[in-house]
DNA sequence: GCGTATATATCGCGAGACGATATAGCCCGT
DNA sequence: ACGGGCTATATCGTCTCGCGATATATACGC
């Protein structure tokens, strides 16, 4: 696996999937279910979304807002960003390579 | 997330390593083992190694060669490389799409 | 008023990541 | 020849996490 890749850690699905919803503006909980289950084709459960959301406020990733009707909006934090952009870029490196090893063309 | 990604579903770390560091040939446990660290930074310990590369070949996408002295050997299988090529093009856009979203220039 | 969509919360199972530990053969230096 | 470090695999236990199921409540349309 000759080029070196740093960092390239713990890559969690669903969190990464809410964070790049996020990118998009702060977004409650069942927005972001449906933006997910829209882009990707797979639901994206309750179990799975808020226990996901709960990490990330209490990592600092994300915010939560001041809820509006019954919708706890939350918002990236510039840590929360930050670390996106890192992870991506060594996700598309680390997909990059592998891609170029088994010689297939990046569609 | 406007923009469709089918089937962005379950890309397991260590599992994707492995993978990749497959495509370079066949490979014995400790021999992944230190090209992933190698390649990461991180070390990834015996535990994590054998456990996935029985879960990898029980599903077939990885297959045993026969063993040289004490190393037993592994090799990818067709449906193991279909799936990595899959799994890392879903990736590769996955990450893309994010870096764009967030306006970030892929180093 | 009844069903469906919106919205969040919580529990529990099972899979998996990972550190720790065990075992054993091999190679090298002294 | 022996001791230490590297090669190589196996296994156990824990903790995290993904995810389905379930519960609850409000709002909206028919």
């Amino acid at each position: 696996m000759t080029p070196t890749i740093p960092e390239l850690g713990r890559f969690a699905e669903p969190a990464l999937l809410i964070l790049v919803s996020l990118t998009e503006g702060p977004r409650h909980g069942y927005a972001i279910m449906t933006d997910v289950e829209a882009a990707t084709g797979r639901p994206m459960g309750p179990g799975t979304l808020y226990a996901a959301l709960a990490r990330l406020e209490e990592r600092g990733l994300i915010e939560a807002l001041p809820a509006e009707d019954r919708r706890r909006p939350y918002r990236l934090t510039a840590v929360g960003e930050a670390s996106l952009v890192d992870q991506l870029e060594h996700l598309a490196q680390f997909a990059a390579l592998g891609l170029r090893r088994l010689g297939a063309t990046t569609r």
